[in-house]
DNA sequence: AATCGATTGAAACGCTTGTTTGATTTCCTC
DNA sequence: GAGGAAATCAAACAAGCGTTTCAATCGATT
């Protein structure tokens, strides 16, 4: 057990750890505050001693977790002169390490993919605190990748579809598992080799690397960029 | 109300429906076979008459929404000859509006994107029979579009790309309305508007488009294509 | 050692859940 | 229109839920 280690010898923090693994894994209503206190060595009145309640206690919980992994993952910093493509490749590597790095991912992240994909109250909190600030060193990047030559609008974009291709393997890997012959999976799939292909193919978009085939099809000319 | 139309005056149907739309809402755990039941206009025992249990019901409510789906969203032909970059903004522009198209996205849409988050026994079902088919048809646009120059393993990947970046404002669009300023969402985040994104984002990353900035920066070279 | 607030514990509460029951109604067949 | 299977219904069931209760225990202070 991973951080079985650190569990605390302050009954609410681990009823606190306890209650993330279990909400992550199984979702609010799923989740039984007997089960979270069973794996807490507590008593069921526990929660409500500390907490209040199941849904304060989820709230806190997310809010810990949130922390937890705001503490073990520093956002990215980088020497003066570090070039723009670097970085990238750099921010990409990070994000998919913390999403699917390790043997599996943690059980934070899972937590938190919940908020996202249907956010309570505690999703605000999160995206102000945890993720603006990453989706803005990001968005810092892409503007001096391209030369601060885009509106602000047309950056956000950029940013939302590098966000988005990673995403898509944290949040329904299971699928892209699927999609993707066996052995493929593990030679093409791993964090590192998405980061490549993500980097190099957002770079490409920019037009700071090699497009991935070229061209002289004669479709060129087919679909202009819109406007 | 859009579908109540349609509601049939078999009652399985309608339980069956009703059980999509609460499924969809609320997940599994948290909708109630009396919820349901109200919804459909029927009595509780209905349910256990019909499908035995609840997982057995959402089992078929699942199948019942894919099927559905299928009927009113027939997959894109296009007459032989036409350009591949126009078949791939058709192919984004359709699955856009499957995901997030109408005035609001379909429950169907919502309940598929639960399995897909966190598969349960319908999901395989779901994919062989109804995402891999479209991905398929993604492949082959690529594939056109790169002029069979790469291997397969490649343009998978390139798939998973375009996939992603649509993926995330279905899944995790209230994160992305919170990360884009409030005007801006209407403007440039319709599914037309992102549909025009994605695709010029991939053709300029395949060297099909123009790339959304010149080089010049002086740091093309940093990093180079993997391998 | 006595005191008193903070913490823990076992048990029970009230409520909702999925499921079952058995009587009643409906609808088709002969 | 009588018979009988299929379908519906109100009511109840047992089990599990979050929550509360209140007595027992702990730990520091006096």
């Amino acid at each position: 057990m991973p951080d079985s280690a650190a569990e605390s010898r302050d009954p609410r923090e681990r009823i606190l750890l306890a209650a993330g693994r279990e909400f992550a894994e199984r979702g609010y209503e799923a989740a039984t505050v007997r089960d979270i206190c069973t794996a807490a060595g507590a008593n069921v009145a526990a929660v409500n001693y500390y907490f209040g309640d199941k849904h304060r206690l989820y709230i806190e919980s997310v809010k810990h977790a949130h922390e937890a992994r705001l503490r073990q993952v520093p956002q990215p910093e980088w020497a003066p002169g570090t070039p723009a493509a670097q970085k990238l490749r750099d921010f990409v590597g990070s994000m998919l390490d913390r999403m699917l790095g390790g043997d599996q991912p943690p059980w934070q992240v899972r937590l938190m993919m919940r908020e996202l994909l249907q956010p309570t109250e505690a999703c605000r909190e999160l995206v102000e605190d945890y993720i603006r600030p990453h989706f803005g060193i990001l968005l810092g990047v892409l503007d001096e990748l391209t030369g601060s030559a885009l509106p602000e609008s047309e950056v956000r974009r950029l940013g939302l579809s590098i966000i988005g291709q990673c995403f898509l393997y944290r949040a329904a890997g299971d699928v892209v598992a699927m999609l993707v012959p066996g052995g493929e999976i593990d030679a093409y799939h791993t964090p590192q080799a998405i980061a490549d292909h993500v980097t190099r193919f957002t770079l490409a978009a920019i037009g700071v690397a090699a497009p991935f085939a070229r061209p002289g099809l004669g479709t060129v000319s087919a679909l202009e960029s819109p406007r």
